[in-house]
RNA sequence: GGGCGCUUAGCUCAGUUGGCAAGAGCGCUUCCCUUACAAGGAAGAAGUCGGGGGUUCGAGUCCCUCAGCGCCCACCA
């Protein structure tokens, strides 16, 4: 073994031979009882960022740590095409050589993507192998796949069928540069400050005029009329009466609509259908018909006159001055409101009626909800149930189709002839009216659409196959509380829909990884730290560590450079504790499984009931997905417990001759050790179980079930004692390994000897058992009922040593008071449970017999 | 306009169903290159758990309230 651990050379042979040992597959482990989970699958065309890198750790946490319960488990691996994210990257790039996608046409495009796709598609997938991530790559999925596809194709069909799926004209949220349709959630709402605009519109007969207020002044070329409150006395008079839209020189009426806010503005509003859904929706009351004053690029229409061929901010600010110099602007006045941008560009969204397909969404609610509500599926934590519910209570129809090239193309066929919409999984020949003139609709699906499908479409689904049959439902979803719309939502509402069964029963929500200061990690503010590269820095054993013991309870973590170092030392800790292991007893001597010695001596008994207690606590922390608390006990226990007392007094009897219950034990228990590791430092551990086992791999070893053993109490004392003994030393400027004359009064002999020598400071205490407690000249360390004597001739400052046992006496003291008062209050005797009640009392003998030592001892110092 | 989260050591954060003599990592102080590890060891300092009120035998943990920070949702013309 060498001497120093360097990740990088451990972590670059151990994943292919895991892979062509098919140790990913859920089939190393035969009639295990199937765990699947599915990956969120990443855009195809992206690479790895610390979100990943979290969200797959706790994955891989879950998936290695079943596989070694013996389950059939499965992590399957995928990507999702990503449909607009991935067209706007490909259409970059297209743009640098000067090219548009019209230029290449939509079949010459879509290759261009796919040739993008096996261009750089395949380095996410190295990312996720670097990272060490156990999934089976031998059931990767694509969403665009032919598989996944069909899926796709057949949904669309049967929800068509079952009219879940319509398509019609109404206003939907429009992204100008992307040129497509955008459900509501992928409209991002920012708060800024506009104008809200005042304007009168005339009377066509007579004097006077209504005034409405707007804060887009451009869109009244699609104006059809003014509304308002049928109850605003302001106003009543004026119902049916008509105005003359200024600059366009057009009639409108004035109607009466509950839906006007009298309180808002000028309590009239204008009502421009095409470009604002509440418009469009009075506007369907009065038999307006929508007026489209601004087309899909964001420019004026010809409705607008001489505006026409203007973009939508330009035609803004000319429009107001039209209106001023009309004479019919009243004001203008500042006003915050927010503003939808397209959550893929930025671009301000424009409401903007067309003709799409939609998903009725209402007869899907109801089933989701209900299976929330009676924990047939849980969120963990439980706060994001009612996130989703909230969400899923006020849903409007999810708008589903996109025209853009990149996705899955609607199945619908449209006859030239007859005008009849024909939806099917494949083209049809003819129409039934006999036409052979049929067109595909042009758009493609929400790429939502298809990772709705992900947990069933990629085990198979609709065909039975054994897969889906096996792992559907999957066990559990993990994923950041920033898709539960997005994704977790839908697939729930889709799962149960179409397979009948939920589709997994936990959903486990993690927070994101933001940057060292708090915010966001973004490519534009110059702040995301690559996972990669760190994996590079510090291995990638060490960032997972890092993010799993940082990512506690759905909380965002900021990211910190310390955490993964200190991660990095711990698996230095692992390697140099096996190198030390390993020189005593050899390589590959430690069996893979089993193996607790039955060694009487107490400190063998402490440990291995340490290590039991560990691997139980481990376990339930880990069967409620507390990670980061799982890995504290373990990361505690290993360090704190077993290197620091365990190895460290192993080395006596070690150096005294070769002691084999000694070495059992410590092999046992640096072998569990790894075990509990493994699943979050995956390499290192592979690599010391190759050393210290040498027999399979630890990927596929059993999880670690050590015998439950009662702990020897006497333990506790013996660190306390050893804790006084080495600060005494450091409290008096003695060097730690000078020599030392410690007397024990252990009447009840809990402490052995040679542990004192051993760890306060190697044969260095000289050792001697006393009948009696020793009084002058000597100052007392006091753990329990063992105490320490040592002498102070000539050592240290008697007054220094009084001084500091005082303090000590009076903080105890404080400590102590409290703890009598509230055993003397009869409400806490009457009304605490009686461990409670214990448990205070020998803490109050405890800190007693402490006192009583302490006072003897300052009498005793003279 | 609704909803949620956060405020605990210098910094970044843990603290399950109320029982805490409040923890970790990093940083800091002192000592030590003891043949597993100086990427280390030992000892230590450091917190009125955001303010106020309440419930309770008992509150960092529950309730109310105030303040600050952050996030999400919303057809705020």
């Amino acid at each position: 073994m060498d001497p120093a651990y360097d990740p990088q050379k451990v972590e670059s042979r151990w994943y292919a031979l895991w892979e062509d040992a098919g140790v990913f597959r859920p089939e190393i482990n035969p009639g295990g009882e199937p765990f699947c989970i599915v990956i969120p699958p990443p855009n195809v065309t992206g690479s790895l960022h610390m979100g990943h890198a979290l969200d797959q750790s706790i994955q891989d946490l879950i998936i290695r740590r079943k596989r070694m319960q013996g389950y059939a488990a499965l992590w399957l691996p995928g990507a999702d095409h990503a449909g607009i994210a991935t067209q706007n990257v490909v259409e970059r790039e297209l743009a640098v050589e000067g090219l548009t996608r019209d230029d290449l046409g939509r079949e010459g495009f879509i290759e261009q993507v796919w040739q993008w796709k096996a261009m750089s598609g395949g380095r996410i997938t190295e990312q996720i192998r670097r990272m060490g991530f156990s999934t089976d790559w031998t059931r990767e999925r694509f969403t665009m796949d032919d598989g996944l596809s069909h899926a796709v194709r057949t949904v669309f069909v049967q929800l068509y069928d079952e009219g879940l799926i319509y398509r019609g004209n109404r206003i939907i949220n429009w992204c100008p540069r992307c040129r497509t349709a955008l459900s509501d959630i992928e409209v991002e709402h920012e708060d800024s400050v506009g104008e809200l605009v005042r304007i009168r519109y005339p009377f066509a007969d007579g004097e006077g005029g209504v005034e409405v207020a707007t804060t887009r002044p451009e869109t009244m070329f699609g104006d059809t009329g003014v509304a308002v409150h049928p109850d605003d006395d302001r106003y009543r008079d004026l119902v049916g009466r008509t105005v003359v839209l200024p600059l366009a020189d057009r009639e409108i009426p004035i109607v009466a609509d509950e839906a006007v806010d009298s309180g808002f503005g000028t309590g009239a509003v204008k009502v421009t259908p095409a470009h604002d859904p509440l418009d469009f929706e009075i506007g369907e009351r009065h038999g307006f018909d929508p007026l489209v004053a601004i087309d899909e690029a964001g420019m004026m229409t010809e409705l607008a006159g001489s505006f026409a061929g203007l973009d939508r901010d330009d035609a803004r600010a000319a429009v107001k001055e039209a209106l001023a110099a009309a004479g019919v602007l009243v004001s203008v006045t500042e006003h915050a409101h927010s503003v939808g941008h397209c959550y893929r560009c930025d671009t301000v969204i424009e409401p903007y009626l067309s003709l799409q397909w939609f998903v009725q969404v209402a007869p899907l609610v109801g089933p989701a909800l209900a299976a929330v509500e009676r924990g047939e599926i849980r969120f963990v934590p439980k706060r994001w149930e009612n996130f989703y519910r909230n969400w899923m209570e006020n849903l409007r129809d999810w708008t589903i189709s996109r025209q853009i090239w990149w996705g899955h193309r609607i199945p619908a066929w449209y006859c030239d002839a007859c005008d009849e919409v024909i939806v099917a999984m494949e083209a049809p020949e003819r129409c039934g009216c006999g036409s052979t003139d049929l067109h595909q609709d042009e758009d493609v699906l929400d790429t939502w659409f298809s990772s709705a499908l992900f947990p069933f479409s990629t085990l198979g689904w609709p065909e039975e196959t054994d897969d889906f049959r096996t792992f559907y439902p999957n066990a559990a979803l993990v994923t950041g509380y920033d898709i539960i719309f997005f994704w977790v939502a839908r697939m729930i509402k889709l799962g149960l829909h179409l397979t009948g069964e939920k589709p997994f029963p936990d959903v486990v929500i993690h927070g994101l990884v933001r940057a060292p200061d708090g915010r966001k990690m973004s490519k534009s503010l110059n702040n995301a730290v690559d996972p990669l590269e760190v994996a590079e820095q510090q291995g990638a054993d060490a960032l997972r560590l890092a993010l799993i013991q940082a990512a506690a309870a759905g909380q965002d973590v900021p990211y910190q450079d310390e955490w993964v170092e200190a991660a990095r030392r711990f698996g230095n800790k692992l390697w140099n504790a096996t190198r030390f292991v390993i020189g005593h007893i050899g390589e590959g001597s430690v069996a893979p499984d089993g193996g607790y010695p039955e060694d009487p001596r107490p400190e063998a008994q402490w440990i291995l009931a340490r290590l039991a207690a560990t691997v139980r606590r481990v376990d339930e922390l880990l069967d409620a997905y507390k990670f980061s608390e799982a890995y504290d006990a373990a990361y505690a226990f290993a360090w704190s417990e077993a290197f620091d007392w365990y190895l460290e007094l192993a080395k006596a009897p070690l150096r005294d001759g070769r002691d084999d219950g000694t070495l059992a034990t410590l092999g046992a228990v640096l072998r569990d050790i790894l075990k509990l590791f493994h699943p979050v430092m995956p390499f290192v551990t592979e690599e010391l179980w190759s050393h210290l086992v040498g027999e399979g791999f630890i990927a596929t070893a059993a999880w670690p079930t050590p015998p439950v053993v009662d702990e020897p109490p006497g333990f506790d004392m013996f660190r306390d004692l050893v804790v006084g003994v080495r600060r005494f030393r450091a409290d008096h400027g003695l060097a730690p390994r000078r020599e030392l004359a410690v007397g024990i009064y252990d009447p009840a002999g809990w402490v052995t000897d040679w542990w004192v020598q051993q760890l306060a400071s190697i044969a260095a205490v000289s050792m001697e058992a006393l009948d009696a407690p020793a009084e002058q000249g000597h100052t007392r360390i006091v753990a329990g009922e063992v105490q320490g004597f040592i002498s102070l001739d000539g050592l240290v400052d008697v007054d220094a040593e009084r001084s500091r046992l005082s303090k000590e006496l009076a903080d105890l003291t404080t400590v102590l008071e409290r703890s009598r008062a509230k055993l003397s209050n009869d409400e806490f005797i009457a009304k605490a449970p009686e461990a409670i009640i214990a448990k205070e009392r020998r803490k109050v003998a405890e800190m007693e017999a402490t006192v009583d030592a302490l006072t003897g001892q300052i009498a005793d110092l003279g």
